[in-house]
DNA sequence: TGTACATCAGTGAACGCGCGTTCACTGATGTAC
DNA sequence: TGTACATCAGTGAACGCGCGTTCACTGATGTAC
C-alpha cells in the first residue's frame, strides 16, 4: 500500500504498532483471545492503557489486525516451503513440506493457531479484510493439488460421477479452485472433495495435537503427521 | 455410582446441580469457556453467587463437571447411533451414521463442541476424571473399524509395511484398539493411521464448518459431510 | 534559516462495571433418642 | 410420636481486583510561510 515511511513520526508508528502487535500475540499464548486484555499489553508495552488507542480505535480492531498478521505469517512460511521445491512437478514433495511448514509454525505459536483455527472468539466476527491473509495457505495447498491434476489430466485417477447435490454444494470450490488451476475444465468434483478433504485432516491432525487429543495415543507427533500427510499426498494422487 | 436419591434434600441437590449444569452449557453458546461467569450462572439459576459454592467449590470444579456432562452427552449419542443399526456388520452403515450423530451434536451444541473439541480453556488443565467420558466416542469409531478388519481379516485391504519409527509411535493407539478387537493379533499399523486420520478428518471437518472455515466454500454442510464420511468409510475398507 | 501554528503520541485520573471467593448469618431439613 | 441437636442450602455484604473506554492535558514533532 504506501511506501516506507519517511518522518520520524511515521517511522516510530509503524515500529510501535509492531510492537504492540507482537505483544499481544505473547499473551495469546497465556491467555485465550477472549481474555487478551487492552491493559496488560500496554503494560507490557510501558505504555499507559489509553495510548493504545492512539494505534487500535478499540479492542476488536487490535483482533482484527492480530488475525491479519498471524495469518500472513503463516501463509508465508508455507509460500515459502512450497516455493522451495525445485522441480515444479514433485507434487507430493511440494505437498509435504508446505504441510510440516504449516504444522512447525503452528506449534511454534500455539496461541496464534488457537486464534485463527480454534474456537472463534464469543461477540467478534472477523472482518472481510482478513480473508486474502486466510486464504494464502489455502490457495498453496489447493494449488498443489490442482497443479498435479493438471499436470496428468491423461490418466487422473478421478472418477467425476458424483451426485447432484454435491455437485452443486461444491460450486464456489470448485470455482476457486479453477481459478487456481488456469484451464479450460473444470477440476472434477472427486478432486474437489479430496482437496477439502485433505485440508480438513491436515487442520484436524494439528488442532487434535495441539488441544491435547492425541495425548495418550500418539508418541511422537511429527513421525505421525508426516505419515498422515504422505497418505493424504497418495489419496490426491500427487 | 450411587443409587437413587432418597432425602428430598438429596432429590433437591441432584437436581439443582443438574439445572447449573444446564444453564452453564446454555451460557456456552454466547460465550467462550474462559469467560464463563459463576456470577451470570447463578444470576440465571436465581440464586446468589455464593449459594454455587454449594455444589462446585471453584469455577474450574464447575469447567470439569461441564465437560463430563457434554462428552457423555456426545458419547450417548453417538452410542445410540452405532447401536441403531441392526445388523451388526452394516459397518459402513454404522460409521456413517455414528459420524453423522457427531455432526448433528456438535451443531446443536456448538458452545459444548468448543468446549470439547476448540482451543484449550487457558489456565485450565482437564483433570484425568474427564477421560471416560471423552473415550466413548472414540471408542465407537475405533470399534467399528476395527471389527470391520476382524470380521474380513483373510481379504484385508492392509500392507502392514510401515517404518519402524512410525510402528513405535502407534504402539498407544495399537493398544486401544486391540482391547476393542479382542483378538490374539494386533490390528495391523495401516489400520491404526488411516483410523486415526478418519477420526481426525470427522472433526477437523466439524471444526471447520463450526469454526467459519468453510464460509464461501461450501453450501450445504449436511451433503458435504456425508460425502466426507462416505470416502472415509471406503478409505477404512468398510 | 527562523518563527508561528497544527498535528499527534502519550499521560494520568476517572467512569462504571463484573468478576471469584470469603464469611458470618438464617432457617429449613434430617437424624438420634 | 415428640423433642433436641446436627447438617446443610442459600443469603447478603464485603474483599480486592482488572477490565475497556473517555477526557482534558502536556510536550514533542512536522509544516507553511
Amino acid at each position: 500500500m504506501t511506501n516506507a515511511p519517511k518522518t520520524a513520526r511515521e517511522r516510530a508508528r509503524t515500529e510501535i504498532t509492531g510492537e504492540i502487535l507482537q505483544i499481544a500475540r505473547q499473551q495469546l499464548t497465556r491467555v485465550g483471545p477472549g481474555e487478551l486484555s487492552l491493559r496488560a499489553v500496554a503494560r507490557e508495552v510501558g505504555m499507559v492503557s489509553s495510548a493504545v488507542y492512539r494505534y487500535f480505535p478499540s479492542r476488536d480492531d487490535l483482533l482484527t489486525a492480530l488475525l491479519i498478521s498471524a495469518y500472513d505469517e503463516l501463509g508465508a512460511a508455507v509460500e515459502a516451503a512450497d516455493a522451495s521445491v525445485r522441480r515444479r512437478d514433485h507434487y507430493a514433495r511440494r505437498w509435504l513440506l508446505s504441510c510440516r511448514a504449516i504444522r512447525a509454525w503452528a506449534v511454534e505459536h500455539r496461541g496464534d493457531y488457537a486464534l485463527l483455527y480454534g474456537s472463534p472468539v464469543p461477540g467478534y466476527a472477523a472482518p472481510q479484510s482478513t480473508i486474502p491473509a486466510a486464504s494464502r495457505v489455502t490457495t498453496v495447498l489447493v494449488g498443489i493439488a490442482v497443479e498435479a491434476y493438471a499436470g496428468r489430466i491423461d490418466d487422473a485417477p478421478w472418477d467425476d460421477a458424483v451426485p447432484r447435490k454435491l455437485h452443486r454444494t461444491l460450486a464456489s470450490a470448485r470455482n476457486f479452485a479453477a481459478a487456481l488451476q488456469g484451464a479450460d475444465t473444470d477440476p472434477p468434483d472427486e478432486l474437489i472433495v479430496r482437496t477439502l478433504m485433505a485440508w480438513s485432516t491436515v487442520f484436524g491432525t494439528i488442532s487434535f495435537e495441539l488441544f491435547g487429543h492425541l495425548v495418550g495415543a500418539i508418541e511422537d507427533h511429527a513421525v505421525y503427521f508426516d505419515a498422515v500427510t504422505d497418505r493424504l499426498a497418495r489419496d490426491l494422487g500427487l
